[in-house]
RNA sequence: GCACCCAUAGCUCAGCUGGAUAGAGCGCUGCCCUCCGAAGGCAGAGGUCGCAGGUUCGAAUCCUGCUGGGUGCACCA
């Protein structure tokens, strides 16, 4: 349960029976009313804004209103207290059994709690990764396809059915590069000295098992279009065995030459045109400084302009072959009318000049705004040390993602590419990743999963009985020391962190509150250093300590939740 | 020149889609191991939320204009 929403419920059930009542006027707007956490937790559980948002609508002072719904919320059961505060905060005290039913919660659901149905059902569609054919990953792509995986994880969690797909570019030129280059290295596996790769070929040293493979094939397949299909298997299955290695899932890998095959592109060109968005013009010459190759000649083009974007856009090229960009405005309505009403793109932020003329087409075929969201990836800046790792392509020194995972591991390169927001850039200390302090958050929240596992196995020796049926039955009612209370709290919220990261399509919000839970539970940990009285297992007591067993339990289920859509395992010992 | 993103403590960053006295970590100062994991924690100092306006009960958050940084700018993918 998102307790903020059931309080939110709570007080609309309200204001509704207010209205009717003839209390507050019809047509009033309630939309904006919503339950938050106050500022300072001695004021109360949760604080409710209605009074402020409506006080005009109603023709009342705010405080004023916010007296008169706090009489009623009072009378709830739910609900020990609410008061009027400040500028008409209604602070609302949550009634003494009300934490313990969430904890209840917890329990009862396992890894599964937080899951939300505000979902409902819709299908989603994320793609991400969608790296060129022609090499292996590199840590940027890393992010993107961690992003997008923990993306898809959460809107899963939040009730939506995801697709997680994988545009494989293997049409267009540089698919020939890479084919070109596949047969030079055909040529030298055959035996011949090719001597240094040329420029405007793919030098690096993975495409000399393409050509291994190109030279025992008969001849009549040793040629562009063969090699193009053999590199291009090659190259996924190599980009495939990283994906797994990262424990990145897709579900669907589609294939540009397929779509284009297919007729897709002629057909969403025609959309567009059945619009009357398509025609032939000159564009503008760019302002600034000119390309030394500009010149003015007439395109086919799309009327981007009309939906937002800057110019209009070619869709196709002097050759009169397709644009890029009109595949990919085949794609994403093939993406579209496959069933998805949302779309998210994760990109890497040197695509941003791209945004907007992809959702302008978007808004033209579909005739709504907001079906794509593309989510920008800025660069991860690899650190040793605090000094960065020289990267470059050119050196042929350009570290893999498959290097990073080697050296740190999956887990800890999945949490780490989600300490930042996505728009922000992210340096990744590789020494850092694996130290083991309050500095590094990977181990911050394993060391608290762990600690919270100690704690039940140590319980368990003494012959508590720790199975979540045992737990269970534990009087919740007893844990009543504020630290405990507010560590319930932050459990209790996960519910609705889930929604609104999801809503945002922003899974860095989880890394960041896996540290906060963790941070709570080392708190409560160290107090029962100093208070003995407060530590989990109690001698004496054997109620109380199972009702803290359940608690510790209870961290031990959230923390594995989040971790969970992260995709990072939760740790049983450091 | 234009577009998009960013600007919050000395440093690295959060900030719940507009809420009350802006929060963490590192670093600095002083503390806490007879103990279920000190691989942690507590307390203190540290802020004109880049600048200037605007919107309203209320702005770090929304709008406009600046300043400084990043990214990208015919037909490539």
């Amino acid at each position: 349960m998102n307790y903020f929403k059931h309080f939110d419920g709570l007080a609309l059930s309200i204001l509704e029976r207010m209205q009717a009542a003839g209390d507050l006027p019809d047509g009033i707007d309630f939309s904006r009313v919503s339950a938050g956490s106050p500022r300072d937790p001695a004021h109360g559980d949760v604080a409710l804004n209605a009074a402020m948002v409506l006080a005009k609508q109603a023709g009342m002072k705010p405080r004023e209103l916010a007296t008169r719904i706090a009489a009623s919320l009072a009378q709830h059961e739910d609900i020990e207290s609410a008061e009027v505060a400040g500028p008409g905060f209604i602070n609302i005290r949550a009634a003494a059994s009300f934490w313990p039913a969430r904890l209840a919660e917890i329990l009862a659901a396992g890894r599964d709690y937080g899951a939300s149905d505000i979902g409902a059902g819709r299908t989603v569609n994320v793609e991400y990764v969608s790296a060129n054919p022609t090499g292996p990953l590199h840590v940027g792509h890393g992010r993107g396809a961690v992003f997008g995986d923990a993306l898809a994880a959460l809107l899963e969690k939040a009730g939506h059915t995801v697709v997680r797909e994988y545009y494989v570019n293997d049409a267009g030129s540089q698919v020939d590069t890479l084919a070109q280059s596949a047969l030079l290295r055909m040529r030298e596996a055959q035996g011949e000295d090719i001597g240094e790769i040329p420029e405007g070929l793919y030098p690096g040293d993975y495409l000399k098992a393409v050509g291994i493979a190109l030279a025992k094939l008969p001849d009549s397949e040793q040629t562009l279009d063969g090699a193009r299909t053999v590199a291009v298997e090659m190259m996924m299955d190599s980009i495939r065995e990283d994906l797994a290695a990262a424990g990145i899932k897709q579900d669907l890998f589609s294939s540009e030459r397929a779509l284009v095959e297919a007729g897709r592109v002629e057909a969403a060109v025609a959309a567009l045109e059945a619009k009357g968005l398509v025609y032939v013009g000159v564009l503008e010459p760019p302002k600034g400084k000119l390309p030394d190759d500009w010149e003015a000649r007439p395109q086919t083009l799309f009327r981007a302009s009309e939906f937002g974007d800057d110019t209009d856009r070619p869709l196709k090229k002097s050759d009169g072959s397709w644009t890029y960009f009109a595949t990919d405005i085949a794609y994403h309505f093939d993406k579209y009318e496959r069933g998805s009403d949302t779309l998210i793109d994760v990109w890497g932020a040197d695509h941003g000049g791209y945004v907007k003329r992809v959702a302008a087409a978007m808004q033209a075929l579909t005739g709504k705004k907001d079906t794509l969201d593309v989510k920008l990836c800025q660069l991860v800046k690899l650190m040793r040390d605090g000094k960065p790792v020289i990267m470059s392509k050119r050196a042929g020194t350009f570290v893999t993602l498959r290097e990073v995972i080697d050296e740190v591991g999956a887990d800890v390169v999945r949490f780490m590419m989600l300490t930042r927001k996505n728009d922000a850039p992210l340096e990744f200390d590789l020494a850092r990743a694996l130290e083991q302090s309050r500095d590094n958050p990977v181990f911050y929240v394993q060391y608290a999963h762990a600690r919270c596992r100690s704690v039940l196995r140590h319980a368990e020796e003494a012959g508590a009985d720790v199975s979540v049926a045992g737990l269970a039955a534990a009087d919740l009612g007893l844990l009543n020391d504020p630290e405990e209370t507010s560590l319930v709290k932050q459990l209790a919220s996960w519910p609705r962190m889930v929604e609104q990261a999801a809503e945002a399509h922003e899974p860095h919000r989880v890394a960041f509150f896996l540290q906060e839970t963790a941070a709570a539970f080392h708190q409560l940990w160290n107090k029962g250093r100093e208070d003995t009285t407060l530590r989990f297992i109690q001698e004496d007591a054997p109620e109380l300590t199972k009702s803290r067993l359940a608690l510790v339990s209870a961290v031990t289920t959230v923390i594995g939740s989040g971790l969970a859509v992260i995709g990072v395992e939760a740790a049983e010992e450091m």
